[in-house]
DNA sequence: TATAATCCATCGATACGATTCATGGATAAG
DNA sequence: CTTATCCATGAATCGTATCGATGGATTATA
């Protein structure tokens, strides 16, 4: 059954399918392509024919997609793209390359990678421009729809078609303002504190404050901000205590005291409450562009460079 | 430069590319193909022309691939399988489909996963053969040439043609016999335990034991075995110390006391030292075959039951 | 309701391209 | 030097993708 003879597709098939697609119709799909009308309706029978669907039924006098043409349109959509990548016009050279990058991205995130990582990729390349935007709560259409090249976060959207990599891993700890209170050394005198955390209306919570809520153990957030740079206003001079990945601590709350999370609090959560892990993930479209393959080899450079330890 | 018709490639082509690359002879993959001589020939030059590279240049009266067509057979290979995904005789139905599958697992991640896997994916389908193969140190070799579907491990190999995919976190905690020894509850205690560890001479070792030796503190490991099973035995009736993973406490390791690491050892410890996070790993391939999805899901929901706790 | 406009499928003609067979130049082996 | 094998090329053939034109079907408009 399955003996449909699939190799037959060509790249203009594959061109001429997504573009009826979105045209939802046969005529159109035919002016935009520049082709006569007749040359869609033919190939589109081949196609048929190669695939064993019918693709596209007849509803009055419009098309509308079957459901497996639904499911094809993106698998299209990246063979073209693959196909792209067969070409050797794609030798990639950094010092002739301009390129443009939309990066997804929160404050931490932003602040900690991307300053070091655009001085050393413009350094190498001959124009860059990188575009930074607010991830929210970050999903996977944003980058099936381009909206951005990469993204970075603690909670990478999943989905057959995204690709994510470890970026580095950090450990929270809980921040205060040093001349006003000291360490939280047990879960006792951390749970009696005054908290402050970073809630972001849009995005998810922490991982630790899952945790946290996950265990049934409510600490008094007296305040919560939308991000991390929200934070230092609310720890300066007060007794005030946050709970942040450490290397924020060397960013913007470096004026702050830190310290380890209370022992006996760690014990009871599952593993992995303490630790944040930073991910990048981007689309399987962008897998083969050498000019987007050395981007990420970049980041991955400078996340490595930092190391895994705070 | 970029302008090569790239969109004029398809299936048979690549196909072509592919088998004169394996044979290294026109004529050769002339006869696999069943075609003539000089129609794979020709077909050469039109992909020449596609892609803008010679692909084959002659040496003697013999062919070799440039650099360029190198880099493309697995290119080619990965696009005729997304080709193959097109057809619509990949309605995948469980109850009739009759599967082989080979992962490749150590023992722990074996033996925690795989039985539940095979009860619970065995009950749908009309027929699972299930081949289970010793991972060692997982290499992204074993995926490219498909000497397995899958591969279960902390370590996962990395490569732009590989995806990973987390299974589970679990934690690290000190296993004895309570018979003959109480619980380390400091690092001080803990150093002066005599140890055992679990260390493949194929594999890597345990993340925990590099963090450990990341640290420059050592453990007096008294005795190392090649895989979690080899533990209990030196256990038993001993007042030896090994820190696994806290599943591992309830399967083989269920007769012996666990007791959760100790909180001064941890704290000076790189995030995550206590976690071992399990990914199970595939390559390109196999990431549109719906088979092989609906096995992956079936894994992935066996490791979700169990939750993320211990 | 009749008419016009638009859509998609189909038909015959045409031009392009893929394959075949036959041939030539090059290389390596006998 | 001869022979066998390799790959490339040329001419001829066949298949097929495209075109323009047409027809059937549906919807909008008068």
């Amino acid at each position: 059954m399955g003996s449909f003879d699939h190799l037959g597709v060509d790249g203009h098939l594959l061109r001429l399918f997504v573009t009826v697609y979105e045209e939802g119709s046969v005529s159109a799909a035919a002016r935009r392509l520049d082709m006569a009308q007749s040359a869609v309706s033919h190939a589109l029978n081949r196609l048929r024919r190669l695939v064993g669907d019918p693709l596209f039924v007849k509803s009055g006098r419009r098309i509308v997609a079957t459901q497996h043409a639904e499911r094809l349109v993106p698998q299209a959509r990246l063979l073209m793209d693959g196909l792209k990548a067969l070409t050797a016009g794609d030798g990639f050279d950094p010092a002739q390359a301009r390129l443009s990058w939309t990066v997804a991205a929160n404050d931490f995130q932003r602040d900690l990678l991307l300053p070091r990582f655009y001085t050393r990729a413009a350094a190498q390349l001959a124009d860059l421009r990188l575009q930074v935007i607010p991830s929210g709560r970050p999903t996977s259409e944003m980058l099936r729809e381009a909206r951005c090249d990469l993204l970075i976060s603690p909670a990478p959207p999943e989905g057959l078609d995204i690709i994510q990599k470890r970026l580095f891993d950090d450990r929270y700890v809980c921040v205060f303002d040093g001349a006003r209170r000291v360490a939280p050394t047990s879960a006792a005198a951390f749970l009696a504190g005054r908290h402050v955390t970073v809630v972001h209306p849009s995005a998810d919570p922490l991982n630790f404050d899952k945790a946290l809520e996950g265990l049934g153990i409510h600490r008094d957030v007296v305040v919560t901000v939308a991000n991390f740079s929200g934070l230092a206003p609310f720890l300066r001079g007060t007794d005030l205590v946050a709970c942040v990945p450490s290397r924020l601590h060397g960013l913007e709350l470096r004026e702050f005291q830190a310290a380890p999370l209370p022992a006996d609090l760690l014990a009871a959560a599952p593993p992995g409450t303490d630790t944040l892990r930073m991910y990048m993930a981007w689309h399987l479209r962008g897998q083969h562009d050498p000019a987007q393959a050395w981007l990420r080899g970049q980041l991955e450079a400078v996340a490595r460079e930092m190391g895994d330890d705070a």
